[in-house]
DNA sequence: CTGTTAGCGCATTCAC
DNA sequence: GTGAATGCGCTAACAG
């Protein structure tokens, strides 16, 4: 059925149906009451292409993760897909997906879409970005680290990982930790690596390079640089380690020395990994508040597209999530 | 631009073009030839509206997951939705996600699809799916677990893990264990531990019930289990966990114990978490074939859409991803 | 406030 | 093989 039908069958015109499911003003309340109620009774849709045609507007969303993520960010990215989408959804938007690299060229896209929500990554350049939104003629809403790429037409988030480091030191530091470890990889361009004799300092804590140590990315690799780490002269008594996962290798580690944690050493990841939580002892650590991001993404776009704003810029800090991986210092 | 207008300074007319795009045999290949790189050089790309309008067909295929997943869903459906999302692309559809449950009625979806897929999950019953569908109106597929819920006017893609179990089994069996404990979680429901006794049999390996024992969710949980289980007199040499976080759990309970996985005991685990591979010792696990689920989702579901085809029914087993939790019996 | 009507951009007849 | 004309279902501008 569609809308000069529809609107036969109750005895008023298309317009004036028009009017009702758009919501216009220029229409009795009583009269739009009726209409609506019509169309949910008699089933009437209204045909979501000509609607589209007419208006030029799609209420759909993509959102583009142009890198094959490895199976670290697997979680950062259904939790941020999931946010996204329940944000669009709120503001009665739809959320394209589409994942990984695309084919070069070879573009005929069968859709078109209000906006785009493009999540940077470590193999995304700036042609990609320019590719993918066809130099920016769609409003776009970047996600990506605190080293923003320089794109002015589109919108920024920034996630920025060194707050939650800042919130784990002061939280050693709090608990009477003197000796901070910090188990690191892919040294040295580590953002953090380089900050980290200054964060030190802010939270009051003696910088000791030789307590950072590089290892690389599997659990074994947390265990063994760990084995190292506490078999030093002077060993720390606190942990933080790059990601969840060598965090668990270290926790391994300690055990394996007949040192329990936290009782003995205290240890905080970074990512949240579904399985910190169910872990034992569970393990702080450092975590993005993903549902703020995608908050401050689609406010930003629809600014962009609604009201023709101008392109946001926005940076969302890391936070400490604090389980029970942590104790005061034994020293 | 839109059609006429490109048809114009291409000099030819507007329907030409169309037959072009259309890739209609009506049209000199010399002709379709000369438009298409005019399209190309111009950057004339047609209206995506206009086109649904016309054709009534959107290339647009929504993936709805009607249920909160828990942490432990996680994996699985980004990897679902990975996969689907690849599997529609090169079908040169687009994936539109919804995931979560809906607010009751107000479904003023400005958004047309040709085709649904549903993912089934515990919290999903068949009022939903009818809601979800629209009566049925649109072609579905429904991805579920083996005890498939009846939509006949649905496909059904049906994973099933008893496959998996039974390869794991045989597995250990082939390793020469004989006394083979069930680490489970929500008996008796679980659909495993009831079939677990014909499934031991099969693989030739004796049933002893007190070596299936009941745990929760966490590690720790599978850590107390797994300590209850190995200070039995005649303690099992292979463990079979119903997830992987609870296998994490037996492999520290073991080591607590002074007992070395897999030398001295045999662990596997279920559902291929990120986790699994990184662990120490790599964690063989019981995992689906997403790709493999995905490629027959999408194949039928476009079956559907485009040859009118007929709702299909396909069963997906698990498999054993094997990696290096297990070795020979000691015994 | 409501009915009428002219496009939106395209695919698809029908003529040639 | 190609060009011209009709209609897809809707919104918006105009007339009453």
């Amino acid at each position: 059925m569609n809308i000069v039908e529809f609107a036969k069958c109750i005895n008023v015109s298309s317009g004036t149906v028009s009017r009702a499911l758009n919501d216009r003003p220029d229409i009795n309340p009583k009269t739009r009451q009726m209409v609506l109620e019509k169309a949910q009774e008699l089933g009437f849709t209204r045909n979501a292409s000509a609607h589209q045609l007419v208006t030029g507007r799609t209420f759909l969303i993509r959102l583009e993760c142009p890198y094959n993520a490895d199976v670290l960010s697997d979680r950062y990215l259904i939790e941020m897909a999931r946010a996204l989408e329940s944000e669009t959804r709120a503001h009665n938007y739809n959320l394209l997906l589409r994942l990984g690299r695309r084919p070069e060229g070879a573009e005929t896209d069968m859709c078109m879409v209000d906006g785009l929500v493009l999540m940077s990554g470590p193999e995304v350049n700036a042609d990609d970005m320019k590719a993918l939104t066809r130099n920016w003629r769609t409003p776009t809403v970047i996600i990506d680290g605190p080293d923003q790429s320089d794109f002015p037409k589109a919108s920024h988030i920034c996630v920025d990982t060194v707050p939650g480091v800042r919130k784990a030191l002061q939280y050693f530091a709090n608990l009477g930790h003197k000796r901070v470890g910090y188990i690191g990889s892919g040294f040295p361009e580590s953002g953090i690596r380089v900050k980290l004799p200054a964060l030190m300092a802010e939270a009051g804590l003696a910088w000791d390079p030789s307590l950072a140590i590089e290892a690389g990315v599997t659990s074994r690799d947390g265990f063994e640089a760990t084995h190292k780490l506490l078999q030093l002269d002077n060993p720390p008594t606190a942990l933080l380690a790059r990601t969840d996962v060598l965090a668990f290798g270290a926790i391994e580690a300690a055990n394996s020395l007949g040192l329990s944690v936290p009782k003995e050493i205290s240890v905080i990841g970074h990512d949240n990994v579904e399985i910190a939580a169910l872990a034992s002892p569970p393990l702080t650590t450092i975590a993005i508040d993903i549902p703020q991001v995608a908050r401050a993404a689609i406010r930003a776009l629809i600014g962009m597209i609604e009201d023709n704003a101008e392109p946001a810029m926005e940076v969302c800090g890391a936070h400490l999530v604090v389980r029970r991986s942590c104790a005061p210092s034994p020293i």
